[in-house]
DNA sequence: ACACTATATGAGTACCTACTCATATAGTGT
DNA sequence: ACACTATATGAGTAGGTACTCATATAGTGT
C-alpha cells in the first residue's frame, strides 16, 4: 500500500504532469491539444502522458489518430488542492522556523 | 508554485520518506529512534531525513547529541490521506477500465 | 497508392537518486 | 584526554529520469 501510494505521488510530482492535470480539469483532452497548450515537445509529452497512465491517474483511448485522456479519480485533485495550501504557507514557515 | 508543489511531492513520493512521517504522526522523533523502527540504514535514514527537512516539511534540531525531528505543517498528512483513497480505489479501477 | 496527421518509441545524453561502506564530526560522561 | 554515542558526509555503484532528435507506427482523406 505504501508503495502504491509512492507510486502515485512520483507520478504526480513533476511540473509538467502537474501542469498536464490541471489541464484535463477542464475535461477530455488530446495529446495534439496539450502539447502547444503547455508548450511541451509532442515525444516528450507523450512520455509523460504514459507515465500519469501507467500510474492509473489517467485513462487513454483512441479517438481516430487521436489518443484522448482523461483523469481516472477526480480525487486526484484533493491531493494537489492540499499540497497547495502546504505549498503556499511553506513559504513564510521556512524562513520564520530557525534553529 | 507549481515548482513549489512538484519539490514537495517529489520529497515525499518515496516508500521510505512516507514510513518516516508515518512514525513522526505520533509526535517528535529522533534519527536513532526512526532506525529501527522503520529497519533502515542510519546513513540511508539520515539522507532521507535530510531530503524532508531541506524541502520544509519536517524541523529538525539538536537535543544533546541527537537531532529530532518533527513535522513542520500537520496537513501534509491531508496530503497522504487523500492520495491513500485514491489508491485504495486504484486496485478495482485500473482492472475495470478497458478501452 | 500517396501524402498527411497524430502518437509512440529507439537511441543517445546529461543528470539525479537511493543505497552502502567507511570515515569525519560533534556532543556526553568518566 | 579517552571511550562512547549519534549524526553527517565523501566516495563508489547501480539504476532511474527527463529530454531531444530521428524514425516507426497507425489511422485519415484524396
Amino acid at each position: 500500500m505504501i508503495q502504491r501510494k509512492a507510486a502515485l505521488l512520483m507520478a504526480i510530482a513533476h511540473p509538467n504532469r502537474i501542469r498536464i492535470l490541471e489541464e484535463l480539469r477542464s475535461g477530455v483532452k488530446c495529446n495534439c491539444e496539450l502539447a502547444p497548450a503547455l508548450g511541451l515537445e509532442q515525444s516528450n509529452l507523450s512520455r509523460h502522458l504514459k507515465v500519469l497512465t501507467q500510474a492509473g491517474i489517467l485513462i487513454s483511448w483512441k479517438d481516430g489518430l487521436r489518443v484522448n485522456f482523461r483523469i481516472a479519480d477526480e480525487r486526484i485533485f484533493d491531493v494537489l488542492d492540499r499540497i497547495e495550501r502546504v505549498a503556499a504557507q511553506d513559504l513564510s514557515a521556512v524562513e520564520t522556523e530557525v534553529s
